[in-house]
DNA sequence: GCAAATTAATGATTTATTCAAG
DNA sequence: CTTGAATAAATCATTAATTTGC
């Protein structure tokens, strides 16, 4: 990501929530390296082959267009004045909030996560946001993240304390972190079944089919070019 | 980080026929006869398979199975009878082949990306899938990987590139990429404001809202429990 | 010349990081 | 400081081009 920034500190505590999770087994894939792509207008997908034709567009693509960016804002002044206001419930959440679990909903959630789910797929998502919304307002994604971010986080915590130190200077963890990740990772994160192959289970959508739950905070305004036709030519 | 093992190899050879597909739009994809057959697993179809029956290929399937591979394709029993076989045209890709992009589909988003756009949120996402859907299948999920592979990818060309114009030993390149990615990106693959602020466009999401786009290859069985009652207690 | 085996490109997922609301 | 949300990096998996052996 971005090579720069590095912040620092941030919050590395750990939650102290009364979670403990008891990974069930797993397992983790490794592998190779990866490969660079080929890209100039069209030419096709061609996997091989290094020597382009003509080569040409390939420095163009990279010269970038400065900020021809700005055209690509999120939805700010076309809002689609038509929203299906008949779903269900009033689901676009008013505030533009972001999910605030209730003491039930963790709960659930803790005790699906202690029951062995790290990554509910579509159906089971559905199902548990489903359940969970007898408790309080909450959406698929919020069930998905939660997963995720749980997942991510214990595991955090998990290292850290295997580390055995509340938090040395962060040029040790880096490389500690390697180590124990590695071990740690092997002994206790397993994944439950899937021994070999991926699973396939969720699909990573865009919120897409979903619709109005856009809300960002800050919205530029710009017209929402979908072909920004950039100035410049080119 | 964690490194161990490295599987690998597998890969199984495959008749290629190279026929490029330029599949208009509307139905198709649901010719594919042949291999269906009767398979209480249905395995789906192998995308390599050359689609029209062309006499040609006799040969190739006579000699009988390449890759058995392809056969051992559980996903039986389970199979759920019922979905909503309602929309319009079958659109649910039959098989669990995924997205092959068509000259022109590829050529539409990488002017997009040239134009500057990054992360397209779920209206453009949208809207250019249906664009793109002129040209052949596809779905806003693609579009959305499109888009962060594509970006991904143009970034670590960048960086080895930059990396091979030094040629310098490689004890630095850690460091000098570092130093050189910065740079670059901020010269050409700027990010178009945001300058300190996260952006807020598209939101991950778990298919969740879709439904049948299901189709792993490999299902255990495992009745989707919702609530996993973990064997071994606790 | 074809088809199996290789190999590289790249689509799809998962994991790690980062950002920021509360 | 905790943690929901979002992005980026790393991986895995599949397929198209290319090479290789007959």
């Amino acid at each position: 990501m971005d090579a720069n920034n590095e912040i620092i500190n941030t919050h590395m505590g750990s939650s102290s929530m009364k979670v403990h999770n008891q990974f069930p087994r797993g397992l983790l894939w490794e592998h190779e390296p990866l490969s660079s792509l080929t890209l100039g207008c069209c030419n096709r997908l061609r996997p091989l082959a290094p020597k382009l034709p003509h080569t040409a567009t390939a420095a163009a693509a990279s010269t970038a267009a400065f900020d021809l960016k700005s055209y690509i804002r999120p939805e700010s002044g076309p809002k689609k004045s038509d929203h299906k206001p008949e779903t269900a419930q009033v689901e676009t959440l008013p505030g533009g909030t972001r999910w605030n679990p209730t003491q039930e909903q963790i709960g659930l959630l803790e005790m699906l996560y202690r029951g062995g789910m790290r990554t509910p797929n579509a159906q089971q998502i559905e199902q548990i946001t489903t359940q969970l919304e007898k408790y309080g307002k909450i959406e698929g994604k919020n069930v998905f993240y939660w997963f995720q971010n749980h997942k991510a986080r214990e595991r955090q915590k998990q290292k850290r304390n295997s580390l055995g130190l509340g938090h040395c200077p962060r040029t040790y963890t880096a490389t500690i972190a390697t180590i124990t990740a590695d071990t740690i990772r092997g002994n206790e994160e397993r994944e439950e079944d899937s021994p070999k192959k991926r699973k396939c289970r969720t699909w990573i959508m865009p919120e897409c089919l979903e619709e109005d739950k856009r809300h960002c905070r800050e919205e530029g305004d710009k017209t929402l070019e979908l072909f920004p036709l950039h100035p410049e030519g080119r």
